[in-house]
DNA sequence: TTGAAAGCGGTACCAA
DNA sequence: TTGGTACCGCTTTCAA
């Protein structure tokens, strides 16, 4: 109250020894009180007298002060290096977020924007978080993980196309993806696939995986058949470029990046008259409700994350018993949904 | 490495006072040197043993002592209550964050997932964040906004429809959307408006104010004419059932929430034989590709984000100079787009 | 040029 | 049942 000039410093904010002076009572009571320490009895008269001092004041412990003391936090981190794209990461994280709370972790997105790996991976570690859940976006090295282990980091693991030598793994392995599609593909008797490449460099990383599960199901049919990567912007001009020259290409199938590219490219080939699915297949993926509403109704890969543990448990248990073998878990699966497009 | 076993426990973590022990220098020294003290002349020598010692040990500082000490943090809170929906959103979160990162904040995406209001203004408090940016999910009080600034929040921003009391406010005032739409139909001389409520109860926040907006435009159009909402699910089968009835409505125009719900009902009025636009126009939201992949083209109010000054600069401003009087800025242009849908 | 020591806000041990 | 106090890791005077 009459201790600095309020208007510029504003009010102090009230700590324990306020709360403590207030109540008559020293810090460790305060302490006692409001954190409901069973190993030492406490008379209801002072409990009440510290309760209500510290609801007069304000008061709100200081996290980083008790985790210093404590020696280690319970923050989960989840650097956001780009918002990945897609309902279904969107409701893998809110999940992941709710079920980790519950088991009373503490989420927080830490946006790296803007800074390369190394120096993302020392903020991180500057925080001493318990855990580091890192999208493919960053990517981890031996060395970095070591750095965030050697920060206190109980379970380090990534979440991504593929996993990172040295850290735990939740695989979202998108060749599965590629891979279906062809697969359908192939079984109706088509036989030259172009597979659209988005410029986008945010989507390369899920993009690559699945050109190569793609060829890899072309190579393994043992059909005489063929795959192509065709790069393509998300803009209507490239597609209908791409529409009028479809035919020199000699393709019978196409696979799209997601079901709004396989929008995007039907469009532009049904404007150029190119007859879906007579003349060539479209396949799209994420199976979106857009899909259902084209015509013809589009064919899409269908896809969904399917885990034996959900994955707070997994970041839980890896926690909680750190210094095991470094473990793997495939999420997602990926299976072709007909339709009539291809 | 002889001090602990390292199985359980795992290394322990270096402090600043290995890293003196191992370069045989005192604390302070160690961090005049690690964080380029110039009021202070340390030798050469020295310099390099303590960056030498500290990059053997894998040294990182420990950033909640740090400002434990400091008595201050640089951490923006963003709680994320919910993900936001669609592109604009999500280009503005990463906007601020590089902005904000450029200007030496640390930017944190708190997950208040499962915590009531009071609840989860209390776990941001114990963070003691300098700013808080609190999207509209959970409702500011002047109350919970006290609580806030009582913690050391030199400035707290409301981000949503509407402004809170007590708080600055970057508003994203979603009533334009619908007047914007709206009165573009007036203007082609529709009469009778209907308007799309998503039952999402995510989306209600903004669905609300839309509403709202395209109500204010029509009363005071001075025309005779009316609107109406029109709840819908997003699947095809309400669609379907809203379509089937839709002659009985006796609507002239529809405002969808946005282009995805537009796509969804045009194509259940066109199965069931509605003319677009003859017998109804339809206008989207959002101004998305696939609005303009539709035929006939969809008409959509094209949304942006304009400031007088970049968010994360205002934000800037409003922690160095707490106190002002309390700032609302209007962030969302609304335009429509006039495509072939109406 | 360097070191000793205080202190940021809590927690928990040991006494009283 | 309660209080004194050391300490978590770091920064920053003040002395040497």
């Amino acid at each position: 109250m009459s201790q600095l000039p309020e208007q510029s410093a504003g009010p102090s904010v009230p700590t324990s020894a306020d709360v403590a002076r207030l109540a008559g009572v020293s810090r460790a009571t305060v302490s006692y009180v409001l954190n409901d320490n069973t190993t030492v009895r406490i008379s209801d008269a002072t409990r009440r007298r510290v309760r209500e001092a510290a609801f007069d004041l304000g008061y709100v412990p200081h996290a980083a002060a008790r985790s210093l003391r404590a020696g280690h936090s319970r923050m989960v981190l989840l650097p956001a290096a780009q918002q990945l794209p897609g309902p279904l990461h969107q409701r893998f994280f809110t999940d992941l977020q709710t079920d980790l709370r519950r088991l009373d972790y503490t989420v927080v997105q830490y946006g790296s924007v803007g800074l390369d790996a190394d120096e993302a991976v020392r903020a991180w570690a500057e925080l001493r978080p318990v855990a580091v859940v890192a999208p493919g976006g960053v990517h981890l090295t031996p060395h970095r993980t070591g750095v965030l282990t050697r920060s206190g980091a109980k379970a380090v693991i990534t979440l991504g196309p593929q996993p990172v030598e040295g850290a735990h793994a939740l695989v979202l392995d998108q060749r599965e993806v590629g891979a279906s599609a062809a697969r359908h593909l192939l079984s109706r008797g088509r036989r030259s696939i172009g597979v659209l490449m988005p410029q986008d460099p945010g989507l390369a990383v899920f993009a690559g995986p699945r050109l190569a599960g793609v060829l890899r199901a072309v190579e393994t049919s043992g059909a005489a058949a063929r795959a192509e990567p065709l790069p393509l912007a998300y803009e209507e001009e490239p597609a209908a470029r791409l529409a009028a020259r479809w035919r020199t290409l000699g393709l019978d199938a196409v696979i799209a990046y997601d079901d709004e590219y396989a929008m995007l490219l039907m469009r532009a080939l049904q404007d150029a008259g190119v007859g879906i699915p007579e003349e060539t297949a479209v396949v799209g993926a994420g199976d979106l409700m857009l899909g259902r509403l084209l015509r013809p109704r589009l064919t899409s890969v269908r896809m969904e994350l399917a885990a034996a543990q959900p994955p707070a448990e997994l970041i839980d248990r890896l926690i909680r018993h750190p210094g095991g073998p470094r473990e793997r878990h495939d999420l997602l699966r990926a299976r072709t949904v007909v339709r009539e497009s291809g």
